[in-house]
DNA sequence: CCAAAAGTGTTGACTTTACACCCATGC
DNA sequence: GCATGGGTGTAAAGTCAACACTTTTGG
């Protein structure tokens, strides 16, 4: 059993929503191969404890993004993926709240950007799979996880929160039966505090419950 | 960024349904580390031309099960996974039919066979915790994919289809609302057989449609 | 008083759950 | 005719989907 000396890479598709549209971080590739496409952040799985934190590392190191909700999504590794060798690379779904973005490209990178998922550049390598699997995987999650408020800030109005699931799923959502689904389901603090940013009625500001969340059943809860 | 050597290897939990319990395939190690504790079937990924593939590959050569479905868990890579050297390791879900059960070991095992999910022996690595994510990961799965027709042969009755669902889940299922709405589904054809096998009322045989299956919504369907 | 976004209820269709007996067969 | 597993219907509760107007605020 010949054993080709293989490399173990992470890549990471970071998504946010900003303005009502789901964006996602790319880089731009300073370098052969694909020199001048854009990218997943990626790099190497060196002597980080576990994939994951090579995923944060990486991440980190080449867009300045910390401190983000990270999990991973699936492995790709046929041959003939990169043309130099053969690597083996786990993809990671990271989801960013709007504080969390001050981007920056590292040195290996001639750029760094925000692009909306919707209307992608061509990308490097078999990306654009990955970037499709990590919307599908958000699209289901968002249903019957947590996950829209890790896209969101600690204090957020129904109408962001509805933004959310509107980007997410790529439709509108009605907007009476979302409020009423949602306060029923028990998961978020109403809190003594409004919103004012405009000459209109001000918003309600809420936090999300994780101990009320938890008690949910795990089937789908918040499907629109 | 120094990159320590690291290796590729593919594990799979292999399943079936055998007389209402769920089971799975598991090889007993002949060498150290870990040696005489059973494992899950895996080894090296090697010149294969997808990660899929060798998990096909290991399989068969170590339990000569082949031709069954297969996907992709999850890659485990944490330091220290293995005493040996840094292993990263993609794990895959096997759903097998009764009709492909002809085990045999491998020269590399002392022993291979069939171990109830719920009363299993002491397993080597982590594997435990990958037996844990596949028994989580079939339990979502059979409620909204065709997976437990991967765990029947071609010609099944109802009860057959009720056993591995209530062997998957662990819990029994209304037998009334459970036919109720599988036949509504759509995606059973009734075929014009029955089973002959005791003193009693023959049962109607079905096979899967694949066709009517593909238009149902993506959601949980058969959920119990 | 106007513009803008926030917030609110009801109805009909459908789905889910709980539940118990008759049917067909071989011996 | 009996033992065994196969097969069937209904009603009440809950959930989902569709739909339009009133409220609050600043200027």
């Amino acid at each position: 059993m010949a054993i080709e000396p293989i490399k173990v890479t992470v890549d990471t598709v970071a998504l946010a929503v900003q303005e009502g549209q789901l964006e996602i971080v790319l880089v731009k590739r300073k370098r052969e191969p694909f020199k001048n496409l854009w990218a997943l952040p990626g790099g190497f799985l060196s002597d980080d404890d576990s994939i994951e934190d090579a995923a944060a590392r990486v991440l980190f190191e080449e867009t300045n993004v910390g401190g983000v909700y990270l999990e991973q999504l699936y492995t790709f590794g046929d041959r003939g993926r990169d043309p130099r060798a053969r690597v083996v690379t786990a993809s990671y779904l990271a989801l960013l709240r709007q504080d969390d973005l001050e981007l920056r490209a590292s040195a290996d990178a001639s750029g760094v950007a925000w692009w909306p998922v919707l209307a992608l550049p061509q990308l490097a390598f078999d990306h654009k799979r990955i970037v499709e699997y990590a919307h599908q995987r958000i699209k289901y999650k968002i249903e019957y996880s947590a996950a829209a408020f890790n896209l969101l800030p600690d204090k957020f109005t129904l109408r962001d929160l509805q933004s959310v699931y509107e980007a997410v799923l790529g439709r509108p959502v009605d907007n009476r039966n979302f409020r009423k689904k949602f306060l029923k389901s028990g998961v978020l603090r109403e809190l003594d505090e409004t919103t004012q940013q405009g000459s209109f009625r001000p918003a309600r500001l809420y936090g999300f419950s994780q101990e009320e969340f938890d008690q949910l059943p795990d089937r789908p809860v918040f499907s629109f």
